[in-house]
DNA sequence: GGAGTGGGAGAACGATCGTTCTCCCGCATC
DNA sequence: GATGCGGGAGAACGATCGTTCTCCCACTCC
């Protein structure tokens, strides 16, 4: 086992019990157990507890959003209706619980890390890019409480309804 | 001081703490100091962190419901969308911080008490109740993903704005 | 006034946390 | 084959947590 694959399986580990459990109910030592890397090697890969905490936060960063413009590309449906019907398989997986970065950010407040801020940004700016040329600068806005809110809600109530809900509302917005 | 003014401060120093700083990450110590309630008199009134942490969400339950049905029947807006009229200056305070409940639940998950479900519960049914009686039922749900929304977004970026974009879209839900 | 009681201040306890250190084994080098 | 050395297993450390205990004082009741 290289560095490399230990950091792919402390990082899975990572997200798996961070994003079910939280992160302050999660010890270093529990995710040794469960990524099996030694607690030596975890200390030199992240030097602490926190740089584990952005580095897992990052690398969902990044994969929620390849994962989002990838189904988004490839969709048959107009860019900003087909977000729903992703967020709907997203509600749907069984350990579906709500966004990991509010979730960090609700947990950890102002000493949540910046790519929390990040994140949310990067999904202003991606509805925006989808958001139809001819349309009022504040339907991003709009589009993204939907899709917020649709996140929220099926974090208490999992399952697709919500994403279906939003879709509704956005498709008339679409209209308007 | 009575154990009743006891109570009371005990839950306006928790409310104050954990809505700010995360529940995990405040001591029953830092309670005790806030509060200037001694610690023995802490655990006979709250026999358990978890009970204080039920009691602190079970009375903003209230007082927030309190509040918002108070301003929507003296509003001379429409019910539903005096809701967002609410939402703008309830962002606007300079301590929010997002929904307490939704933050517990991503602190907490499978652990949170009850009354985050109720809480939700509770404001589905108030959309409800203020819908106009000839819209389609669906529409309490597609407002409660804007009132979801509107909150978590203006947790990350606060300020009335969020408020103001959900009440531009329940405006249309309105007139369809 | 003396005995009992309740409550306040804060030390103490056991558990757990993040982090570091010790010990030891396998392996590469000359 | 002796010698270093990187790394694994897990003990150990200091801090902090939730919770309980000790000590002591003020006050009540006869």
């Amino acid at each position: 086992m290289d560095d490399e694959e230990a950091r792919t399986r402390l990082l899975d580990a990572a997200e798996e019990l961070f994003y079910r459990h939280g992160i302050q109910a999660v010890g270093m030592d529990r995710i040794r157990a469960a990524s099996g890397v030694p607690l030596k090697r975890l200390y030199r890969l992240y030097p602490a507890k926190e740089s584990l905490v952005t580095a897992y936060l990052e690398r969902r960063d990044r994969q929620w959003t390849a994962s989002l413009r990838a189904s988004v590309a490839t969709s048959a449906q107009p860019p900003v209706l087909a977000v729903f019907d992703w967020l709907a398989r997203w509600f749907s997986e069984p350990d579906f619980r709500g966004c990991a970065f509010l979730n960090a950010y609700g947990e950890l407040g102002a000493a949540a890390p910046e790519v929390v801020r990040v994140h949310k940004a990067e999904l202003h700016s991606l509805l925006t890019e989808w958001a139809p040329a001819t349309a009022s600068p504040a339907l991003a806005d709009q589009l993204l409480v939907l899709v917020e809110g649709a996140t929220a809600v099926a974090a208490l109530s999992p399952g697709p309804e919500p994403a279906r809900r939003a879709r509704e509302v956005a498709e008339l917005l679409l209209a308007k």
